[in-house]
DNA sequence: TTGACATGCAAGTAAATACTTGCCTATTAT
DNA sequence: ATAATAGGCAAGTATTTACTTGCATGTCAA
């Protein structure tokens, strides 16, 4: 059980198309069931369960169970976080303003 | 030979820990040669001259023969990239500057 | 010009990934 | 109560991925 860090988790979840499709299908309307997600994207329920599992182990969403339906949340700190230590760290020297 | 759009060579290029450390050490000492970088990682040279192929597909590292040797060079513009479409569209509204 | 060094090329393999199908459970509406 | 709805769980499969081993080629130094 070796622990996977979290970068790991995280680049690993925005590796995938379907994934990311999620993000922005959840950014264009958050909170959505599972029912609507799977509308988006042309593969089984299961399929789509699968991804968003990927999703909430990297942190990138989180959900609610309200009755019988779960809803869908887009958390984007951990899209922050890879600003911080894998762009901004990258970033050709700017102009420091003067 | 359906055409893969770029952010997906982007984001595969990112998912492994192996390439993300080689961006890591060309970013410490850019322009490395291959076996340079080899002594960083615990693998083949053969490994690591794929890991290397998809960095340069991904347009994140430049090669550039010399002699024998073969020099690289990071390319941080996909990561600005990746910023502008996945990061900022993400981000948490912030408060507008009064 | 011969040997050592730096890299390229190709085929094989084990494990991870992205799905599928099939069935089960919980909640809600009639 | 019953049926339809929303979702969970698990096992199977085809493909992709991350390596390996083995060998070939180009460059440089003695």
């Amino acid at each position: 059980m070796a622990k996977i860090p979290d970068a790991d988790l995280l680049f690993k979840a925005l590796a995938d198309p379907s994934r990311r499709k999620l993000l922005d299908v959840l950014h264009a309307h958050d909170g959505q069931t599972l029912n609507e997600l799977c509308e988006h994207l042309d593969m089984t329920r299961q399929a789509v369960t699968q991804h968003i599992d990927l999703l909430e182990a990297a942190n990138l969403v989180a959900t609610v169970r309200q009755g019988r339906e779960k809803l869908h949340f887009l958390n984007p700190v951990p899209l922050q976080q890879i600003y911080e230590r894998w762009i901004a760290k990258f970033e050709k020297p700017r102009l420091k303003a003067l």
